[in-house]
DNA sequence: ATAATAATGATTACGATTATCATTTTAATT
DNA sequence: AATTAAAATGATAATCGTAATCATTATTAT
């Protein structure tokens, strides 16, 4: 059901909010368990860890190397079309020894939604002011 | 005091690393003066706050922009040589309204110390197994 | 010298994740 | 079916990095 719950969402959920979609489900299941089975899902290449630059983590329904794009205001999450980077990054022991192995990159922005509740705000701000 | 030690390590230190390097010199800064500083520094762009995909934050003594790569298994950081990706990374409100300010790469792998570790363990057990 | 402002140290709070552990569920074997 | 072993679960506590609080000290301006 967790998996079945990241998949169906098409959103790069968070573990609470996976845990919340599921629970609607299994009332009784505990977070716990839900950190457990996302670990064993991504594991298994179910499911796609991101490690990205804020502080909760992400679980992908989509396990193809991909980008993502993160709203610094609101912390939402999208994938963002770029093309596929391996080329540009050393390959195996390439550099000065390192193993390489993977590599992320984040855009980061500001949200359609978290934009305009910005301009709203400064338009506000300047009303107040007349 | 806290800027000296972070220019001078050349590394890529967590706050609780500088806070062991400040220490030496004032053995009574607190924690939280360090945290604090660390982040005005960082607004005033003097040191640059690295929130790769490991738990800890990182503060990079190089403000100009450029990649990292990170060790897997110790989390040690270094810089990578990997050519600006500006231009790879849609612009202003170019991706279905989104603001984009700034992106982040990091290269992950396993650093010469631990691969030579991991080699080493390997032939201890294929050892004890003669 | 005095008052206002800012920075500090000490401590607590917080949020995400992980660990623990008794209990329940599942699977394997008789 | 009954029995046993193994694994998963829920509940809870622990951890760890960071942020917030607050009384005290230091700095700056008047």
């Amino acid at each position: 059901m967790i998996l079945e719950e990241i998949q169906k969402s098409h959103r790069h959920l968070t573990a609470s909010e996976v845990y919340d979609l599921v629970r609607e489900r299994l009332p009784n299941i505990s977070l716990g368990t839900v950190y457990r089975n996302l670990e064993v899902l991504s594991d298994l290449g179910l499911i796609r860890r991101l490690d990205l630059g804020d502080t909760k983590r992400r679980y992908d329904f989509t396990t193809e190397k991909h980008y993502h794009i993160r709203c610094v205001k609101c912390g939402r999450v999208e994938d963002i079309d770029i093309e596929n980077l391996d080329s540009l990054c050393p390959k195996g022991d390439g550099d000065r020894g390192w193993r390489i192995i993977d590599h992320n990159l984040e855009v980061l922005g500001i949200c359609p939604e978290c934009n305009h509740n910005a301009n709203s705000n400064k338009q506000n701000k300047e009303e107040t002011h007349v």
